[in-house]
RNA sequence: GCUGCCAUCGUCUAGCGGUUUAGGACAUCGCCCUCUCAAGGCGGAGAUCACGGGUUCAAAUCCCGUUGGCAGCGCCA
């Protein structure tokens, strides 16, 4: 099939959720695998809960993760918008198409209140049957329906479904599945205010938009038949469907706010990257072959394929995610990181954390941080310590190293005696750091341990940081030194 | 309730009838490296392939059933 062309159709109603950011992604890569168009369209027809703020997320996340659409209504050069629903429907697109039907006899209108609909899916139930909409107005003569509006009812337009036979769907990720017609009821085509329903609107749209395949969710499996009616209705092609699997939560239930962030836009707070996002998303309900687990979005591309997409569902594992996420800072350089760590702070309106901070003792410090960063936001608390006027003793480390029963008299030897030797030190490389705090412990019969943890905690405020002499490299000397003479007043002197 | 989908280590998965003592990754545990914390390296534990029947010389792989989980059943999308 050429000229693939897919899309990502979201409703507006709230924020974007990981499921639908996989959706989303998985059009993205099968668009991009076959060189075809993917299209962004909002499907704003529930007016009650569509909002603009819900609109304005959804575009920043797309945005946010790379996931560009190649196609809007306008012509824009460079950034286009998506199509929306409510704007098609006010250049009367679906009415046409409604008419049509009602011309042909294949869908009519409806006079029941939800009420009454509501209580004829109740008695079904109750007597075990499937709930459905028992047709009452299919068969309303011309007259009956004038009385109707006469007494100013108004009207619903509901498709006549048929109700024999199967209905064969031929699902690219599952296979054959068929479902009973007579389980279908004859549904809305067309709200009361005029507007498509989403069953309605989907298939007219992804027509006139030319999709050639539509790649969904799970739960939309059992719409399928309803919309496979609508494309035969109208005469039309059908496009080729694939649902992939759900994604759920860690406890067995679909992902929602009980199981955390679950809006996109979370994850790039709490300082993940994009890509990493990307990439352990694709690992939900897609493999390949030898299980590869790490991929750049142009490997995700090249490799991506609905053959190798799953059927069953998958958890959502946070820590996973936080792995590769580690991984992908990790294959950074430090100047990399720097940048996305500012972009970082002016998202979330953070400037403030690094000011005062020189930003090449920052590129640095980071240099010598880069193997433990696993969130952006970690950063500021990994390297403050350098930027310090006074050193931030943390009380336990303060204890165990500095004032440690056995050690005290060590550890403020190894101090008062670094002091004064560091400051005639002229080579003050790591190495030659590393050398002196080795002769000291020699000279002084004492474990080179014993040496160098009074000096970190008296540097740095605590136990653990980067390699020592790296950062007293970093630090310089005068700085070290002022420190050194910090811990020395602070704890040794009376 | 009805209908549909699904079922391999705790989690993501490989596996598409014999090459499997079921492979990889995360998490977990241990060891090594080491100035701390990480990272990295090595290794361990972890799955009677949900259960029960078939088919076959041979089944995690094919078929049927059971159980369980999930989803859908709106003038929501």
């Amino acid at each position: 099939m050429d000229n693939v062309r897919v899309r990502f159709a979201p409703s507006p109603t709230g924020d974007l959720h990981i499921g639908g950011v996989r959706t989303a992604l998985f059009n993205y890569l099968y668009s991009k695998n076959k060189n075809g168009k993917f299209i962004l369209r909002i499907e704003d027809t529930d007016r009650a809960r569509s909002t603009k703020e819900s609109v304005e997320v959804i575009l920043n996340a797309m945005k946010w993760l790379g996931l560009t659409w190649d196609e809007g209504p306008g012509n824009e050069a460079t950034e286009y918008a998506p199509y929306y629903q409510m704007e098609r429907k006010e250049k009367n697109i679906y009415i046409k198409y409604v008419d049509d039907l009602l011309n042909k006899g294949l869908a009519y209108p409806c006079y029941c209140t939800p009420e009454e609909v509501d209580a004829m899916r109740k008695e079904a139930q109750k007597n075990k049957l499937p709930p459905k909409y028992d047709g009452r107005c299919r068969h309303l003569t011309l007259e009956q329906r004038k009385q109707k509006e006469s007494e100013g009812k108004t009207a619903v337009i509901r498709f006549k479904t048929p109700q024999e036979g199967v209905t064969r769907l031929d699902d690219l990720i599952r296979g054959i599945v068929e479902f009973d017609n007579s389980l279908l009821d004859d549904f809305v085509i067309m709200k009361a205010n005029g507007v498509p329903t989403y069953n309605f609107a989907c298939v007219i749209d992804d027509y006139l938009m030319k999709m050639t395949h539509i790649l969904r969710g799970d739960d939309h499996i059992s719409n399928t038949p309803k919309q496979i009616q609508i494309y035969n209705a109208l005469g039309w092609e059908m496009p080729r469907f694939a649902h992939l699997s759900m994604i759920l939560g860690s406890d067995g239930a679909r992902l929602s706010k009980r199981h955390g962030h679950t809006s996109v836009l979370d994850y790039r707070k709490e300082g993940y990257l994009q890509e990493a996002l990307i990439n352990y998303l694709a690992l939900l309900g897609w493999s390949t072959q030898d299980s590869q687990q790490i991929f750049t979005t142009e490997e995700l591309i090249d490799k991506f394929s609905l053959e190798r997409c799953g059927v069953s569902p998958s958890t959502f594992d946070p820590a996973k995610l936080l792995w590769l996420n580690g991984e992908k800072i990790r294959s950074k350089t430090p100047e990399e990181i720097y940048s996305l760590f500012v972009d970082w702070l002016r998202y979330t309106n953070n400037e403030g954390l690094i000011s005062g901070w020189n930003n090449n003792l920052l590129k640095q410090a980071i240099a010598l941080e880069h193997d433990k960063i696993k969130l952006l936001k970690e950063i500021p608390e990994l390297v403050d310590f350098f930027f310090a006027k006074d050193v931030d003793y943390k009380e336990e480390a303060v204890v165990k190293t500095l004032l440690n029963e056995k050690s005290k008299l060590i550890a403020e030897m190894v101090l008062i005696e670094s002091a004064k030797r560091l400051l005639l030190k002229e080579d003050f490389s790591a190495d030659a750091l590393e050398q002196y705090a080795r002769d000291l412990a020699k000279e002084k019969e004492i474990k080179t341990g014993q040496v160098f943890h009074p000096l970190r905690v008296a540097i740095s405020g605590r136990t653990q940081g980067p390699s020592l002499f790296h950062m007293m490299e970093l630090m310089g000397k005068e700085e070290v030194i002022r420190r050194i003479n910090i811990a020395v007043n602070k704890f040794f002197r009376k």
